[in-house]
DNA sequence: CGCTAAATATACTCACCAGTATAGTCTATA
DNA sequence: TATAGACTATACTGGTGAGTATATTTAGCG
């Protein structure tokens, strides 16, 4: 759909363009038009699966569901993944990118452990209120390959690994008190996960506006100052 | 299993005991011990059933493996349960009614909010780690009837607002301070739930201990005191 | 002992669905 | 305009697993 539309107008450049550099040149090719267009449309694919995983949850989506909702047929979407698992597992890594992209962001600047751990978390919430966010959290390992499941435990590791590393350097950089790191990111990472469980687009709060609430509850705590 | 070996000494009782009042009596009758026999063996499958999804999830679980972990047939597991799907709310309900208890006993007590919510959370954390407690937490709506989904929200729904009602008493008894009851029982909820993503039983910490730590963690927060 | 009901098993049905073999169609390009 | 290859569809296979029809055994009970 959003592929045929965009197809057309894109395939006849590069011959008034010739005068650019080679590589230029091949960027504007109809052959990398196409293979432009081909990961544009795998991408639909794997949002539309990820919108389908959500909605009725993995084990209650077939490929002819998602082909269907995309106007196509079984083998088109297997021409653009290899099968179900890697669907699920290209959803489950579109969400954990979002958020390893706050970690590098944020590790370039000069803030307080403390602060770069709230701008993480604000991301995190944003990222988990996506359907992609969905599929990262649901994404667990009984329903993926051994193999599969072992990269999706890597991958979740490093978030974790991030969150710990935040909290440590935070008792070093003296922004946060010492506390266990596991257990701190365990339980950061929990209530923001959980997010995916509750949340809905119809939501009063935003993903933004929750995890400001969640920054200040983990920051200074429920009790009573005596 | 279990049932086999319980039945032949449970049998006979009745016979000796017919002094009793009748409803004694009828207590220990033989036909009694069968519906005791019957309720044991029920809680059985759904024992045997919750660590079956827990170790491999709910879709990859064939009633046949089930039943083979019994050491019975599919039909006997249909003789208890009358689907796949009521099986999982029974377990859901299991780890439910643990967290239930923990609310009915601490809602009797002089005890502060801040002291009520800590046992809670104690219980909670307790209930997560075990079989049913992952059934719980994984026993999402897309796995389920309409029928049976409405009736799982809904007892979710009564943890929730149990949690937010301690929450408000809390600012009411001033054993916490105000925060959004909503978005505090969310992140709670949440940190616990979670739980059951990463507890192993071989795990360094006690349910117990890791809910010790997110009661301080809840209670102070991370923020360096000034 | 013989009847009744509970408990369990054998041996199916039926639907669903992941994945594929095969054959068309369209498009860039030589 | 002929060809190669990218893209898509039709129509299948094969396996799995929920649920059941039916038979058989076991245990209580008059």
């Amino acid at each position: 759909m959003a592929g045929r539309s965009t197809r057309d107008n894109a395939v006849r450049k590069p011959s008034s363009a010739s005068a650019a550099t080679p590589e230029a040149t091949a960027l504007w090719s109809p052959v990398n038009s196409r293979v432009r267009d081909r990961e544009r449309k795998r991408d639909a694919v794997i949002q539309t699966a990820a919108r389908a995983f959500r909605a009725r949850g993995y084990h209650n989506t077939s490929l002819d569901d998602i082909a269907a909702e995309l106007n196509v047929t079984k083998p088109t979407v297997y021409h653009y993944v290899q099968n179900k698992e890697q669907l699920l597992f290209e959803c489950f890594r579109a969400g954990l990118r979002q958020i390893m992209e706050a970690f590098d962001e944020v590790g370039s600047t000069k803030l307080s452990a403390r602060e770069r751990l709230g701008i993480v978390m604000a991301r995190y919430a944003e990222a988990i209120t996506s359907d992609f966010g969905w599929c990262m959290v649901q994404a667990e390992n009984q329903d993926l390959s051994p193999a599969m499941s072992r990269k999706v435990k890597s991958l979740k590791s490093e978030i974790d690994q991030g969150l710990r590393g935040l909290i440590r350097e935070g008792a070093r950089d003296g922004s946060l008190r010492k506390f266990d790191e596991k257990m701190a990111a365990f339980a950061i990472a929990g209530a923001l996960n959980w997010i995916a469980h509750w949340y809905r687009s119809d939501e009063a709060l935003t993903a933004a506006e929750i995890a400001e609430r969640f920054i200040e509850l983990f920051s200074i705590g429920l009790e009573r100052k005596a």
